[in-house]
DNA sequence: CAATTTAAAAATGTATTCAAAATGAGAAAT
DNA sequence: ATTTCTCATTTTGAATACATTTTTAAATTG
């Protein structure tokens, strides 16, 4: 009676697999041996192919046909191209939003972030990843642009993956997100588009620093 | 020996499937049965579902679970939303193939719009669709951003699928692609850029006056 | 002892199978 | 005549099966 059943087994797998490959529970370049995910997981090799054709296409996984399919890992020029990539779509996201402005979403989010404000260094940076991610994608979802909701989710998912532990200071982030949200709350596209720009170029620059620091090892393909 | 074996039938099934989606052979909304589509196309349902899945990421498929696949129709809404996605994404693209300018790419490109410049208006309306896709692709490719071929290619995939037949001009078209290879021809990023904005603000402003007319029918969802 | 060959084991690609759910046609009931 | 119910048929979801290829490790050779 309860029970709903719009997930089947092919979505559960993908969802959990692309968790374990963000988290690093699967490692860059770590080789996908099927029968051993799959008994991990506790089905069989069917549903996990599927999940690997969707992980494929958003560059989670490199299949190699008859030799498998991998972890994809992604070197300094690729992660700097999706930030590229990411400055112009979430700008347009951004813009969307404060035209489309859902009050109730957006005062939500800002409880959160001055949620996150008050957490201290610590704790900050463990929960940061996972906020950050919402943050973005709900903004996108302010959008009313389901492809602009998908392409910059699942680019986010992989910046999430590559830049774990390269955060610097979080509360920096913050500040700007409040920004942000202030913009939108305002109504003004323009001012919330250059808002989300500034933001996603000091995320990028703050790449750019920390490959120059700790010469980020660009992997071979 | 002369056999080359970097494609599986997964990624087979996966092409022809996606042809057939945006040649129309698959009606929007027609259900994918899978034995049916499996024996026409001489294979099992295996690698037919992760060709599923992959066009379900790519939003040309919709599953629902338990009821089957079906081929996704666009709104025009969701068209115009991909409109405002490449007004972003090609110009990116755009300005990034006048960085890094092939200029063999280039030329062979340049040729090619010159040849259909030259055909008469019949052979013209016929070659355009497909000819116009390998332009924005290539263009794309120059700007050797991996993430954004990829991307670019999906979404001119299905805008391709709903705008064969409502053409006005193919002509027009042409001499504005000709003056986006011009700038890009002189390494002038700021142009390229500015031209590829007004091509695509041109074929989206087709589209909306062609809904006008023609009230385009909003298929429901 | 390094390089090559060979044979066994493991893993992949794909087809097949089977249970559970959805669909559809006809019978019964209102 | 329309709705509801029943049951056979179709279709899906997911596991299993099997042929082919790749990997591995040992055995052989130079």
């Amino acid at each position: 009676m309860y029970r709903v059943i719009n997930e089947d087994l092919n979505e559960q797998v993908y969802r959990r697999l692309r968790e374990m490959i963000v988290k690093r529970e699967l490692q860059p370049n770590q080789k996908l041996i099927q029968e051993e995910l799959a008994s991990r997981l506790g089905v069989s090799r069917t549903p996990l192919l599927s999940a690997f054709a969707k992980l494929e296409r958003e560059m989670l996984v490199k299949s190699i046909p008859r030799r498998g399919y991998f972890v994809r890992s992604i070197t300094l020029k690729e992660l700097l191209d999706i930030y590229e990539i990411r400055l112009r779509l979430e700008t347009l996201g951004a813009s969307e939003a404060a035209r489309k402005c859902d009050h109730s979403v957006l005062e939500a989010l800002s409880v959160k972030t001055d949620d996150m404000i008050s957490l201290d260094a610590e704790k900050l940076k463990v929960a940061f990843p996972e906020y950050d991610y919402e943050f973005h994608t709900l903004i996108m979802k302010m959008s009313d642009n389901d492809f602009l909701v998908n392409m910059v989710g699942s680019f986010n998912l992989v910046t999430l993956g590559n830049i774990m532990g390269m955060y610097r200071d979080p509360r920096g982030s913050l500040f700007e997100h409040k920004s942000i949200l202030g913009a939108i709350r305002s109504l003004d596209c323009e001012l919330a588009e250059s808002a989300m720009f500034s933001h996603i170029s000091v995320a990028k620059s703050r790449i750019e620093q920390y490959a120059k620091d700790f010469s980020y090892e660009a992997e071979e393909r």
